[in-house]
RNA sequence: GGGUGUUUAGCUCAGUUGGUAGAGCGUCUCCCUUACAAGGAGAGGGUCGGGGGUUCAAGUCCCUCAACACCCACCA
């Protein structure tokens, strides 16, 4: 149980105690749930599915952070928010965790079988489903787990077969023989987007092809040698006067004896290697579109796993062989047959499955896929037009672009965890009907290729709201969703697919912003990741900082343009230190309340410290409103970090230390303390929620709200403002400031009190006399008197210059003049410096004509001001001399 | 080959419509002042990557160069 006497609290603030009992109290109230028949505006996010494989990483805690902060915003702005969790069964990466088990048993899933390995997988999944979402407690997430979806459950399953179908329905889905990219390791076709490049070291072959019935031969340069077998064709480019007479002759192909035309087409370049290639239609996609102009049969000589298929095509010693091992083979023979008359160093980039890492080997076959051009038409419009806007807008371009040039999308995959295909072959005649379901078992069976992951999860802003079922509440309610947060590494695979499938499937874009933030670094800027050992695990930075110091310092390190962010394990002291001090200030109040339960303020008595208080808590509030609406949350932790140590604890609570010995003003200055902390929490509620609600539960209060996060969020208010005193507070500071100065540079001790006298302007002595108590107790003044402006300053002492007015301190033996003229001199060379190169600007016609009559005043009167201040700093400087 | 981002204090980075640069950490002084040493007070530190241009005025807009990072394309 947490402490609620004052006196017992720690003077440590103690996160981990805290937010375990806060967030149960939370989460035991049913605070989270959001109410589909609440008559309040909605305001929802549907989570980006987290992996079932996955365990929570930085990448998350920044993500379900951002997403959080937006939903406890708009809860305590009076909206209904709603946050649907939710888990994505992410296919291949699955299946391929799953196997690796199996593999660890010596078992492959071809011997387990496709129902038991699916069986095995769905007992796994089920295990992890929630684990992450667990974890994301620990991140304070307030999402309605009530309304916790799965990509693979039973709804989203039935919404992937409505879609599948209509889609192919509107002849949106075909199944054909394309090039495809093919994980041998996966053992299934991946996507163009699940493909990643990267640059490797290789070599460059050149392969003497022997023309047929003469001498002389073509030299191809390949990189492929081991695709030799599957050649239909020599190309060269039709202006390419090297070979214009071998056009239309045969070679032959080495090593096997095949012959072969030599063809001429455009997509050859001339000059990259010896300007002819080899055409192999059933390995690589350039050579398929080549072999499909000219009309070649393509030919398979590399199968599904990689290796040099058993065909007729490929000599027997190499059937069954790997493809590097059958390449290392291939130079081997060509060089005994001296086919081969050079190798070269060659860079190239190799595509590389996303998931696993292997080489992916382009590989002709038969998938399913969905035709894009069409449904891009309104993605694309909906961005241009407005109805979904990216933050920040640059990445608006990136998706543009994506999406103008997009290809088709390959959906089937060889696996069997995932949505499987609804489209059904009859055992008799071989006819394939596409239907949600099988239309009689005994006769027909289901396509054994399942759908890309990417398929469900694009359905999900809806599919998790209950759609197809349009009459549900929650969609009702809820769709389209208000804000998507994720990072920019998956616009293509995700955000593009959601935009696209909701507006076809809805009529409406699923969201109307798409907030993309950065992605989590280490210290030196590189990628976290497993391999590179240099990961930081949220739950430990928890553990050892607290969650709201992992959740401020990771928002105030987000800017407007999303840049990438680079953390380490010390940067967390930055929030738990906040944290630590929203504790103590907190306490310091809670001790000195004397129950005072309301803020009641009255503002007949407010002191020109509490208006420049409270004006600058309401100024706040209304940057802060405005902050969040425009995702500017990293400024938002600033403003509020600013506002709360620097005015609130440093100054406000120092001089409400003053008040406080005030009886007449006592009891108004606890009500502006307790006013303005309360305040405070609220504002930090969204960005550190537990130590807020802690702190909020423990402020004495009539019962208003039950908790914090169900409190109204502060806005701006008229009655709040107090720009004039607010102004003239600025007298308290530079005079404390000053004083500091002084007493530092003359190496004054602390406890030795000084008296000073005020030489004033008719205009500020009022002001001086209003705030003497807090000069007295901040700066350590015993005596304040005062003095015309005018009147000589008294000449052994130090000078401060504050605004128009001198402050004087008599300290005959404790300073060194020479040492005080040195201070004063330098000060007057800044205000020179100053005044010289504003002068330089009013002096210029043209800067009169031009800038704007404010400026031009502010400029001015700055300028009036350092003279003032000038003339009293020359006149120390003589008296000190003389 | 196209595109985007970055370059500001010793370090890590902010800086919304152009109006003489800010924070955190670190450094140097001083301080256990009854909320907080995870603290308080004071100080020092930048010709805003180079060059050019627009403007009365440029860290901010335009051009150019350089370095670094990333994305897309995929010449065998």
């Amino acid at each position: 149980m947490l402490a609620t006497n004052i006196d017992d609290l720690p003077t440590v603030y103690n996160a981990k105690e805290t937010e375990e009992d806060i967030y149960k109290f939370w989460e035991d109230n049913g605070f989270f749930k959001a109410d589909a028949k609440s008559p309040k505006k909605p305001y929802s996010i549907v989570i980006p599915p987290p992996n079932v494989t996955g365990v929570l990483h930085m990448g998350h805690a920044l993500d379900e952070t951002l997403q959080d902060i937006l939903i406890r915003y708009h809860r305590m702005s009076g909206y209904e928010a709603l946050w649907v969790p939710g888990t994505d069964h992410a296919g291949i990466a699955t299946q391929n965790v799953v196997e690796k088990k199996l593999r660890e048993q010596g078992l492959t899933r071809q011997e387990v079988g496709r129902d038991r390995f699916l069986e095995m997988t769905w007992e796994w999944a089920n295990e992890h489903k929630s684990r992450i979402l667990d974890q994301c407690k620990r991140l304070g997430a307030s999402f309605d787990r009530s309304r916790e979806r799965f990509t693979f459950d039973k709804g989203c399953s039935e919404a992937v077969k409505e879609v599948f179908v209509r889609l192919y329905e509107k002849g949106l889905i075909y199944k054909g023989a394309y090039i495809v990219n093919w994980c041998p390791r996966c053992q299934s076709a991946i996507s163009d987007v699940e493909t990643e490049y990267e640059t490797e070291k290789g070599h460059l072959w050149e392969i003497s092809y022997p023309l047929k019935g003469e001498s002389g031969a073509i030299i191809v340069a390949t990189t492929r040698p081991e695709t030799i077998f599957g050649d239909v064709a020599i190309a060269v480019h039709p202006t390419d006067h090297k070979y214009s007479e071998l056009v239309g002759k045969t070679v032959v192909v080495p090593l096997t004896g095949r012959e072969i035309p030599i063809i001429a087409d455009e997509y050859v370049d001339k000059t990259f290697g010896t300007g002819a290639v080899k055409i192999t239609p059933a390995h690589d996609p350039n050579d398929f579109e080549v072999g499909k102009r000219h009309g070649f049969e393509p030919i398979w000589v590399i199968d599904e796993q990689g290796r040099m298929k058993a065909c007729g095509e490929v000599p027997p010693e190499l059937h069954g062989l790997d493809r590097y091992e059958a390449r290392e083979k291939i130079i081997g023979m060509l060089e005994y047959n001296h086919f081969l008359l050079r190798v070269r160093e060659h860079e190239h980039n190799v595509g590389k499955c996303q998931r696993c890492g292997t080489t992916i080997e382009p590989l002709l076959s038969e998938q399913w896929f969905v035709k894009m051009k069409p449904l891009a038409k309104e993605a694309i419009a909906a961005v241009k037009d407005g109805r979904i806007k990216f933050i920040p807008e640059r990445w608006e371009k990136n998706y543009l672009g994506w999406m103008e040039n997009i290809r088709d999308w390959c959906i089937s995959r060889q696996l069997w965890w995932g949505h499987q295909i609804p489209a059904y072959h009859n055992k008799l005649t071989g006819e394939m009907v596409v239907a949600k379901e099988n239309p009689d078992p005994s006769v027909w069976e289901q396509e054994t290729d399942v759908l890309d992951t990417w398929f469900s999860s694009g359905l999900w802003p809806f599919s998790t709201l209950g759609w197809p079922n349009t009459d549900s509440e929650d969609f009702k309610k809820f769709y389209p969703t208000t804000t998507l947060v994720t990072g920019f590494d998956i616009i293509f695979f995700w955000v593009a697919r959601m935009i696209t499938m909701g507006l076809e499937f809805t009529g409406k874009a699923p969201f109307s912003t798409v907030y993309i933030h950065g992605l989590i670094r280490d210290e030196k800027g590189q990628k976290m990741s497993k391999s590179k050992g240099n990961t930081i695990d949220p739950v430990v930075i928890i553990d050892k900082y607290g969650c709201d110091a992992l959740r401020f310092t990771m928002t105030s390190l987000c800017t407007y343009g999303g840049q990438d962010i680079k953390i380490s394990d010390e940067r967390f002291e930055y929030g738990r230190n906040f944290a630590n001090k929203i504790w103590n200030a907190s306490r310091f109040v809670l001790m000195n309340l004397d129950g005072v339960d309301n803020n009641d303020i009255d503002f007949s008595k407010l002191t020109i410290a509490d208006k420049w208080i409270l004006d600058k808590l309401n100024n706040v509030a209304k940057e802060v409103n405005a902050n969040i609406e425009n995702y500017r949350i990293g400024e938002t932790a600033h403003v509020l970090y600013d506002f709360f140590w620097n005015s609130y604890c440093d100054w406000y609570v120092e001089i409400a230390k003053v008040q406080l010995q005030d009886s007449d003003i006592k009891l108004n200055t606890q009500r502006v303390l307790r006013y303005v902390l309360d305040m405070s929490l609220r504002l930090l509620h969204p960005i550190m929620p537990h130590i807020t609600e802690r702190v909020w539960q423990l402020i004495p209060k009539k019962s208003e709200f039950k908790a914090i996060m169900l409190a109204d969020y502060p806005v701006y208010q008229d009655q709040l403002s107090f720009p004039t005193e607010a102004k003239e507070m600025e007298l308290v500071f530079e005079t404390i400031k000053s004083l500091r100065n002084v007493r530092q540079s003359f190496n004054i001790p602390m406890g030795l009190k000084f008296n000073i006298t005020i030489h004033a302007t008719n205009e500020e002595k009022p002001v001086f006399e209003a705030i003497e108590s807090y000069i007295k107790r901040m700066a350590k003044v015993e005596e304040i008197s005062y003095a015309d402006v005018d009147v000589p300053v008294a000449k052994k002492s130090a000078t401060a210059v504050v605004s128009a007015s001198k402050i004087v301190i008599p300290l005959e033996n404790l300073i060194d003049f020479n040492e005080e003229i040195a201070r004063q001199e330098k000060k007057l060379g800044k205000l020179q410096n100053e005044k010289k190169s504003l002068e330089g600007r009013i002096n210029n016609p043209k800067f009169v004509a031009n800038a704007p009559a404010d400026l031009i005043q502010q400029t001015k009167s700055r300028i009036e001001e350092i003279e003032i201040q000038e003339n009293s700093i020359n006149e120390l400087i003589t008296s000190l001399k003389a």
